[in-house]
DNA sequence: GGTCGTCTGTCAAAATTTCGACAAACCCCC
DNA sequence: GGGGGTTTGTCGAAATTTTGACAGACGACC
């Protein structure tokens, strides 16, 4: 069964600049990219939505992924931006509960997406394998932990500049951070649970510590 | 090799009331009680601390015990509070790397230690039992994006009650939640990154809507 | 039964954040 | 080059939270 889109050559290559994807075992490498399919999104069109049922593995390969949630209000919260090549929806591929999250594409995006089905019958045969999907779960467990401490305990001013390094690191997926994020201060309010004006005092300041320099719609780290 | 300490009898029924546990393959069950040992902790004493290096699976049998982190400040914050039978130390054991968080007795605590070289080499002979771990590594993923995105979002009011319901219910761990918390308003408010005196006033907002009652260092839900 | 340490309830001032608003700057597209 | 929509910078009033303080309540221990 061949790719429905074949998939871009030097995929694999790419891909292997994520630290989780690097680290698999070859087999599970070959596998993922043997049963991936690409799909296409145009801005704002929806890959899955909470509540959802799972629909596979799946790695942003070009373009960006929101990742949030609506809550009760109808407010929007944004949990993270997902770059290439983050691979994500592990979560309800291990446990085969709902999505816990939307993911909108921001802006034209490709998904490498690894159909849930074949996936887990090539893993009955190869149990070993589940170790790697404990590795990306786990990965997200400390990054998670991390977040939650410092969303409790530190002052804005370092929240940001902590959210600002972790998105330019894609969330540990990354090894050499990102120099320019594009991200407005209004995503960057959602994501932090505080209001664009607060956002915009802490930007300053860090601004004027040196440690980043802010532009029209994106921000360079220093 | 027998435990250091004999494991008390009726112990495998009552670790079964952990959702993880209960659901795990029979020999996974049974290899985690041929390992473990059994360990006594004293009032404040630590299990293990952050950045220490993985000791192996733990799981609280008897006490509580706090996990949580000093910051740079030296102000600590508690990210959960630990009661039989609630496994952790899971992370550790799949990376290798080193302990995300502090671990401290409260109070007279037992707690059981699956050490990790002689897990591992098991796993690498029964390697489908690494889809248990990434189902409890799953798990803790649920609960945290639920308390990340109630941290950024959620008045404080509702903070306090969701937190304090998952406390009641262990994480997830537990299927009925516990009606009583021993948690003093200090803790409460350490663990939410808020004042002790605007956790007393949600505290008591949330007695006037009913749905909990305030006792001396004791809240009862409702 | 008394003492001590902890926990709770409450207060007012200070600091911070939100909200609503508005103007200027910027980019894209025609 | 000129709209039109988005993003940023900033303001003041309102609301919320923190801080520091203190008294009373409670439980443990002697």
């Amino acid at each position: 069964m061949p790719p429905l889109t074949p998939l871009p050559p030097g995929l694999h290559a790419a891909l292997a600049s994520d630290e989780w994807f690097g680290a698999c075992e070859p087999a599970l490498q070959a596998e993922l990219l043997r049963l991936a399919r690409l799909r296409h999104l145009g801005p704002g069109e929806s890959l899955f939505a909470r509540g959802g049922e799972a629909n596979g593995l799946c790695c942003v390969v070009a373009g960006a992924l929101r990742i949030g949630a609506l809550d009760a209000q109808g407010d929007s919260t944004l949990l993270a931006y997902l770059e290439p090549y983050q691979w994500f929806g592990e979560i309800s591929l291990i446990d085969g509960r709902p999505r816990t999250h939307d993911a909108v594409a921001d802006g034209p995006t490709q998904v490498l997406v690894v159909p849930r089905e074949p996936l887990l019958a090539w893993l009955d045969a190869h149990p070993a394998m589940w170790r790697e999907l404990a590795r990306l779960a786990c990965r997200k467990l400390r990054v998670l932990f991390v977040a939650v401490e410092e969303l409790a305990q530190l002052p804005l001013d370092e929240r940001v500049w902590r959210r600002l390094q972790l998105v330019a690191q894609g969330y540990g997926s990354r090894e050499a951070p990102r120099r320019r994020i594009r991200l407005s201060q209004e995503v960057l309010a959602q994501m932090l649970g505080v209001s664009r004006q607060s956002i915009n005092k802490a930007l300053k300041a860090l601004e004027a510590g040196g440690r980043l320099r802010l532009h029209y719609g994106e921000i360079e780290l220093l």
